[in-house]
DNA sequence: GGTTCTTGATTGGGCGACCAATTATCATCG
DNA sequence: CGATGATAATTGGTCGCCCAATCAAGAACC
């Protein structure tokens, strides 16, 4: 059935690849597998040789996406400095760069959250990035809270917080980009951070 | 083609309110005419006499959602006290319990989100959704701000920031009702909003 | 009795899945 | 090294199913 290792994973790829650009463009019940084999330059037989059926391609999508915005995270949080509260910022940034920069995988996501609701599987990939997000955010807050420059709160449940607004400013600047850019979005999560976070108001 | 008024509206709203229904149940994806039919009691003839086509019938549905919305928020404000920092908070909290009370429309509205960015109809009514309540929700910061309440802010982007941390609680919420229930939820907005409006935190 | 409303069968098309046949790959061995 | 055969990869066509939309005919209404 399912090919052994290493030869090709590359197909595999290939067609998650050419399955998000489909979900980009045409939505989600747009999707079909001939316009998936179309776009991926390969004959629709072997979209069924390499997954099992559509929905299999579908969660291998979702995770192709989650994947690249982990990577994404952890890429700026390598590269700045060691004090929580930049990289907090850092992380935060990234995140919403996400929504801009790399419009199709954004839009795929928020296509996913509407299918989570009726599919355990995609809902666990989508579960289990918010628990790493939690978990390194949360980690940055203790590390602030250590050194004095946040004041005491629930860790997981502040981490919570600033993943909804990150998620909830992604939404605002995909559908009203005439309201605020990019550049706004980060002031205003670095503003409402600092309040949150802050021990004390300007 | 289309009724003319009066005599049956009322199956226009029933068969919107089965594809609400259905929507919430099986998704976006898995949404039929048939199941539609069913759902509403109705032949399944019958939506094409009162809608053109499927997408008449999900545009319905979108609107319908957000009227609901609004009357939710209208009916909090209506019975709040006049203290903008009140009405605000009643606000919110109308929005988040939307997403654990009214758990089907909330749904559906979550599924609209990844499908808009494909329908300029279903993205037209989501904006003007956002649009309403910026400016309901900007009054009352402008309240606030002239009672000396909050410290100057943009209304209107602050608005913006507001929605947006309460469309990420809501998403939260759903995904992951462990994480935190809506009292905490509320608590943590009202928190956020304190420390974002106020002029000083505790 | 004419208009509005409702039905359920029909239609043509597109879907996901499947499969027999073909080609490419590559380790093995003469 | 070059031929060989097994296995992996790929194709394109086919299958049955179910979809949205249509429509002629009938029922209900006033």
């Amino acid at each position: 059935m399912s090919p052994k290792v290493g030869v090709a994973p590359l197909r595999r790829e290939q067609i998650v690849r050419a399955t998000i650009r489909c979900l980009a463009r045409d939505g989600y019940a747009g999707l079909t597998m001939k316009k998936v084999a179309r776009t991926a330059g390969v004959s629709q037989g072997i979209l069924h040789y390499y997954f099992a059926d559509k929905r299999a391609i579908l969660v291998a999508a979702l995770a192709a996406v989650t994947a690249d915005l982990d990577r994404r995270v952890a890429t700026a949080q390598a590269r700045g400095s060691r004090e929580p509260r930049t990289r907090l910022r850092a992380l935060i940034t990234a995140c919403l760069r996400l929504a801009v920069e790399e419009r199709e995988f954004w839009i795929v996501f928020v296509e996913f959250w509407g299918e989570m609701m009726h599919d355990r599987r995609l809902r666990a990939i989508n579960a289990a990035l918010y628990e790493r997000m939690r978990r390194q955010i949360g980690t940055l807050i203790a590390q602030g809270i250590r050194a004095g420059t946040f004041r005491r709160v629930d860790r997981l449940q502040a981490a919570a917080v600033i993943l909804a607004l990150v998620d909830g400013v992604s939404l605002q600047l995909t559908f009203d980009p005439k309201a605020f850019g990019i550049a706004t979005a980060v002031q205003f999560c670095e503003d409402a951070l600092t309040r949150f976070l802050g021990k004390e108001a300007s």
